[in-house]
RNA sequence: GCCCAGGUGGCGAAAUAGGUAGACGCGUUGGACUUAAAAUCCAAUUCCAGCAAUGGAGUAUCAGUUCGAUUCUGAUCCUGGGUACCA
């Protein structure tokens, strides 16, 4: 049964499309079950290494779920806007439409070369007009229900990609697409309100399955934290101030209060003296901030104000400061330092010579001289009426009594920002809106979609969008009042196309609408979710808030994405480095796919690693996997005469059948368990060992004995559990045993414990906790039979002699320990 | 610094409601077949000692709980990921 990979690869891949042998129809399919793998960006690169990990691994994984009832939706489709084409284009002078459609039908042609099974006919290209007309269709919809905005605002800006990033898209200080560093600037750009749904998108986390460091992540990049705003006056001046802190029980320890330096408030009351020395602070951060302010210092800088507030809790003047370890964009900008009880505050005060006042001590001490911040809870002292008493329980007092004298409340604050979507670059969709002089920014009708990205425009970055300088585009009447305007020049960020890809796909070549309301209802939520890790605060964050505004406005009746999500890990290079072309360590699968075949390669990727780890590539095991499947064909073609028989077996079985049929069953219960758990490894694992096991059989008997219904039921059962490992090769077996039905449609077999029962079974024998013997005995034998049979071993009498048995432990059908002591 | 994972043979990795560590595979060694090689088949393979039977050690390190710990507890070291003054 030697098989030309070429050949056959060929041969079923054409047939499984002539017989729509995985086509669904979602307005037929009841029942759903929607697996959806992250889709690719269509770079010049096309499927690499990794892609073949994740899409031809997961390919495996659906098939069996396909096997098992499950009624599949698997879709594919194009993430085809961003700056890579872009730039590929500013360098090679080919338009970013044409080498990214090149890329994407060489990339399908790819996976059809792989063999997946994907429902190719809902294939969709977030850089095609049917596509991204309705992603300004949903721009349209967050900025009429007032969650897109345009504000001025310090933004993150990334030099070499002359465009701005999202906070989520800055690592490191550097961006996160071209490693170089980002500066602050002060531009006017649009955002999306994420965090007015902040709340939601955390205490939804918990209900979801997800995996725990992933969670663990959103979790700390929302970043709720829990405390009290209050407020405090300028002494001498009618100006007052919030200030926001999670350690109100700490307020009588407050000795003096820092603002950021670019909080407009400083100007106000900074005293004459005072005025020079904080403007050239001012200026200096500014330089700093372009530099690295992230580089964490313990030195602290900073200038005195001259200017002091009025502590609301006991009327205590204290000095206002200014500096930069105060982030203007958290909270309010300013804090009240507590320099005994805050490290940050702490390491300010020292710097500055400004007092320290210990007023929590741990329960039961008493004060003592600070070597650092005491940032536990304890007892209160130096606070009043609030002496004695537990600072935890003073935190909600003091809020209280704050709150009493309207000065203060509890209050919530998250870590997260809104979402920068303006990107100062060409390949991107276009945002809806135009400006007028008279009207603001005013969206474009609804009628008016899409707008489409010319292409006649010179797109090399000069700090602003590329749009800007094509005058036919950016030429429109108002529509609103008629007058010249102009269109928004900037495009959105790509994160925006694939945060709403999901509900596209049931309703791809919909033109009247993003999506139907009663498909998507049905279809949604995808039921397994695919992709890297490094997507946990980005694409995972952002496409959970555009579902949540899409069921807020009623658009679908599902409030979470993705029920359930797996990551694949990454295929490193041979040098345990990520795979770049920098290094030069990456891996095609194309010269593997010709040598071996597209299932060789899958197989491999499937035994050769586990999948949520990944690892350095290593193609040593390839070969084996090649002759792992040669044995078995040698085996199939070496027992075809089983096939004619029928695989009705009776109960009249000898032992060498019965192991065999046990062998068979515990395979087949590995694989069961093991693929849903994405654990391809051991699934393989098993389908070797049951391979062994025939071939022992087979050895063991005489060939006139063999029970040839046993071996033709453990063999066609063989081929249908390696399917979806190997999807082609199984397909030609298959056939040649004289089948006519695809072998993809056959129902994933079922387990018969019956066989997994063994009669005698084999313990172990433990010496005062060592493996000394082995013995055999009938299942379900009680103490004193296990004991019995021990103690007939010779080599355990040999450890008894002179001892006591001091305790026996018998675990039931695994071992039986004795302890001994010397007699 | 903080948070989260993880550390098991020469290698990829298995096994955790505590119960025979190393399944499966690679590699290596020996053997069969062959004029020879490849392919194939058989056997051995955690380490140390021994011809062997066998004995001892062993899941990053050190303690602890237990008849019994890769699994549970505490401390330490290392690797990877996240985060970076979030008040």
């Amino acid at each position: 049964m030697a098989y030309n990979h070429h050949e056959i690869e060929e041969k079923w891949q054409k047939r499984w499309t002539e017989d729509s042998l995985f086509s669904v129809d979602v307005n037929k399919l009841d029942d759903k079950y929607y697996v959806l793998v992250m889709f690719p960006y269509p770079s010049g690169d096309k499927l690499h290494m990794g892609h073949w990990y994740q899409y031809g691994v997961m390919d495996t994984w659906t098939r069996y779920q396909r096997m098992n009832g499950k009624k599949v939706f698997f879709p594919m489709g194009f993430d085809a806007f961003g700056l890579p084409a872009e730039n590929f284009a500013i360098k090679h002078g080919i338009h970013p439409k044409e080498s990214t459609t090149k890329n994407a039908n060489y990339m399908m042609n790819q996976f059809k070369k792989m063999g997946v099974s994907y429902n190719f006919d809902y294939a969709l290209d977030t850089s095609k007009e049917d596509y991204y007309k309705w992603t300004q269709w949903v721009f349209l919809e967050l900025f009429k229900n007032g969650l897109a905005y345009k504000k001025e605002a310090p933004v993150n800006w990334c030099n070499s990609c002359q465009t701005v990033l999202a906070n989520e898209q800055v690592k490191d200080g550097a961006c996160e697409r071209c490693d170089s560093s980002v500066i602050q600037k002060n531009l006017n750009q649009w955002f999306l309100k994420i965090t007015e749904y902040a709340d939601k998108l955390l205490s939804n986390l918990d209900s979801l399955d997800w995996p725990h460091k992933t969670l663990a992540m959103q979790k700390h990049w929302i970043g709720k934290s829990t405390g009290t705003e209050i407020e405090f006056k300028v002494d001498k001046l009618d100006i007052d101030f919030k200030v926001f802190t999670t350690r109100p029980d700490t307020l009588h320890g407050c000795t003096y209060v820092t603002f950021a330096p670019e909080h407009p408030e400083v100007l106000n009351f900074v005293s004459d003296s005072q005025r020079e020395a904080v403007l050239d602070y001012i200026e200096q951060t500014k330089k700093v901030s372009e530099v690295d302010r992230l580089t964490v210092s313990d030195q602290k800088t900073g200038v005195f104000t001259g200017a002091y507030a009025i502590n609301p809790i006991n009327q205590e003047k204290v000095p206002i400061w200014i500096s930069d370890y105060v982030l203007f964009s958290y909270g309010t900008g300013a804090v009240m330092a507590v320099p005994a009880h805050d490290e940050r505050d702490f390491d300010f005060a020292n710097a500055f010579d400004l007092p320290i006042r210990q007023v929590i001590v741990k329960k039961g001490e008493s004060e003592g001289t600070l070597d650092k911040a005491f940032t536990d809870a304890g007892e209160m002292i130096h606070s009043k009426k609030y002496d004695g008493l537990s600072s935890l329980d003073v935190k909600k007092q003091i809020t209280d009594d704050l709150q009493a004298m309207n000065k203060g409340e509890a209050k919530v604050n998250f870590r997260l920002r809104d979402w920068l979507i303006s990107r100062q670059r060409y390949w991107g969709s276009p945002i809806p809106i135009i400006h007028c002089d008279d009207c603001g920014s005013v969206p474009v009708p609804e009628d008016q979609l899409p707008i489409t990205l010319p292409e006649n425009v010179e797109f090399k970055p000069m700090g602003e969008s590329p749009l800007k300088a094509c005058d036919s585009f950016m030429n429109v009447e108002c529509p609103q009042c008629k007058k010249p305007a102009l269109r928004e020049a900037d495009t959105l960020d790509t994160f925006m196309c694939s945060s709403w890809y999901y509900l596209r796909f049931p309703n791809v070549g919909n033109n009247d609408q993003a999506f139907e309301q009663g498909i998507t209802d049905k279809m949604m939520p995808v039921d397994k979710y695919v992709g890297g890790p490094e997507h946990a605060c980005m694409h995972l964050l952002y496409a959970r808030f555009v579902n949540m505004v899409m069921k807020d406005l009623g658009h679908t009746i599902h409030e979470e994405p993705f029920t359930s999500l797996t990551h694949q890990g990454m295929i490193l290079g041979s040098d345990g480095q990520k795979m770049s072309k920098s290094k030069g360590n990456s891996v095609s699968p194309d010269g593997y796919v010709e040598d071996y075949g597209s299932d060789i390669l899958r197989l491999y990727l499937c035994f050769g690693f586990s999948y949520v780890d990944g690892g350095p590539w290593d193609d040593s095991g390839i070969k084996s996997m090649s002759k792992f499947v040669d044995r078995v064909a040698r085996l199939l073609e070496d027992q075809k005469h089983v096939f004619g028989v029928s695989d009705a077996f009776g109960d009249d079985l000898n032992s060498d059948e019965k192991k065999l049929l046990f062998v068979y069953n515990n395979s087949l219960k590995g694989v069961t368990t093991d693929v849903v758990k994405f654990q391809f490894n051991t699934s393989i694992a098993r389908i070797m060992e049951l391979y062994n096991a025939v071939s022992d059989y087979l050895k063991a008997v005489d060939p006139d004995k063999q029970n040839q219904a046993v071996l033709s039921f453990v063999l066609k059962n063989l081929v249908v559990i390696l399917s979806p490992f190997l999807p082609h090769i199984c397909e030609e077996w298959w056939e040649t045993l004289g089948q006519s039905k695809s072998v993809s449609l056959e129902v994933w077999p079922e387990v018969n414990e019956k066989f997994l029962e063994l009669d005698e079974i084999q313990m172990a024998v433990m010496i005062n906790g060592k493996v000394r013997e082995q013995i055999k005995v009938a299942k379900d034998s009680d103490d004193d039979t296990v004991f019995a049979a021990a103690v007939k071993s010779t080599k355990v009498q040999g450890y008894l002699e002179g001892m006591n048995i001091v305790k026996k432990i018998h675990v039931k059908g695994k071992l039986l320990n004795l302890i001994l002591k010397k007699a």
